[in-house]
DNA sequence: TTGATTTTGGTACGAATATTTCAAAAATAG
DNA sequence: CTATTTTTGAAATATTCGTACCAAAATCAA
């Protein structure tokens, strides 16, 4: 049997330029022209081995999630330091834009897949993520007291995840940093972080 | 002095359908082509008359603003029904998502905005609009007695307005019915439209 | 060396879409 | 009717992008 010339390139690096290509500019203003050039092999390879944009960036968000928001979960369910963490992540809702920012590459899609129309279906690594963030944040949350309680665990931890996205789509529109100094302030308290 | 051929169109009759046009699609899928076919009138006139797409949505915010956004203000700063409406406002965030809802252009856009790089600085339009619709919520909530009031009045309504893009993400990334309608519940409480 | 197989890069294709151009048609004032 | 101004429709242009193709080079087994 005869084997042909290898692979010149290491998957596993290519990949990882690859998902940092879509981190930083997001799907669409990700061109395959900068993958190519970030990833170092020629468009042909670039297809040939992973087969389009759309395959690449799914590839790209499954390796996202194993890295990253795998080690952010566990984090948050930490008994030790959960807390710590969501207080992190809430105070992280407060920054007002800025493009340099390598923002969350979940929280980018997530973003660009509410601007457009029609995808509300597809996307089960989407929906996932989604359901798991909702799971982790809520044992990250201090309990509250039964008695005084005016949300339940499930309402105060639904209520980060809406603000997380609502942050960022405000923190982009320019808004006024008195309005997102206070959604911060106000879900600081709500999540328990800060009281 | 001699006149030319006069205008064939009403100048606010195709603003106002250019305006749906947008509503319906937002300014990415609403194609040049849409535009012309909806406004009734041909390409050449389109441009001669108000000059480009970007125009032509700039022209459809303002209208949509003074349309249509301008009367929700007044109902929720109405002392009668203010209540009321912000409720039925929140209430909508439980709404899971349907692409054929034609949901409210300035949130759109927004959402819009949020998707893509690099606009943080300019639609003063944008900023404006949230800065008004803060304002409005926080009018129309109910106000809270001092001493056990764990959030302030700015805070609350803040929350609202970031839930409102929130909900309309979470929405739109087919997420979990469960988490929604928490996040709603979460939210009303927090307005005080459901105590 | 030879043959098989894959990489590589350049080029080309095709689709979508905003914008411009231009000549012909329409309508009005005088 | 004539001159003037504006509309109109169609075709042309330009740009951006993902994808496909192909011949030449590279590499390895036999």
């Amino acid at each position: 049997m005869n084997a042909g010339r290898p692979r010149d390139f290491d998957e596993e690096t290519v990949l990882d330029s690859v998902m940092n290509s879509f981190w930083r500019n997001g799907f669409d203003q990700a061109t395959f022209e900068q993958l190519v050039a970030d990833s170092g092999l020629s468009r042909s390879s670039l297809y040939n081995a992973f087969g389009g944009k759309e395959a690449l960036f799914e590839k790209a968000i499954e390796r996202y999630i194993e890295k990253q928001f795998r080690q952010f979960q566990e984090k948050l369910s930490d008994e030790q330091q959960g807390g710590e963490v969501l207080a992190r992540f809430v105070e992280h809702f407060r920054q007002p834009f800025d493009a340099r920012r390598k923002d969350c590459l979940l929280r980018k899609t997530v973003l660009h897949n509410a601007a457009k129309e029609g995808n509300a279906k597809e996307k089960h690594q989407i929906t996932a993520y989604l359901s798991s963030l909702w799971k982790a944040i809520g044992q990250a949350m201090p309990r509250r007291s039964k008695k005084k309680a005016q949300l339940t665990d499930q309402e105060r931890a639904a209520l980060v995840v809406a603000v997380q996205f609502g942050s960022a789509v405000l923190a982009r529109n320019g808004c006024d940093e008195a309005l997102l100094g206070a959604m911060t302030d106000g879900i600081a308290k709500v999540a328990g972080t800060e009281d």
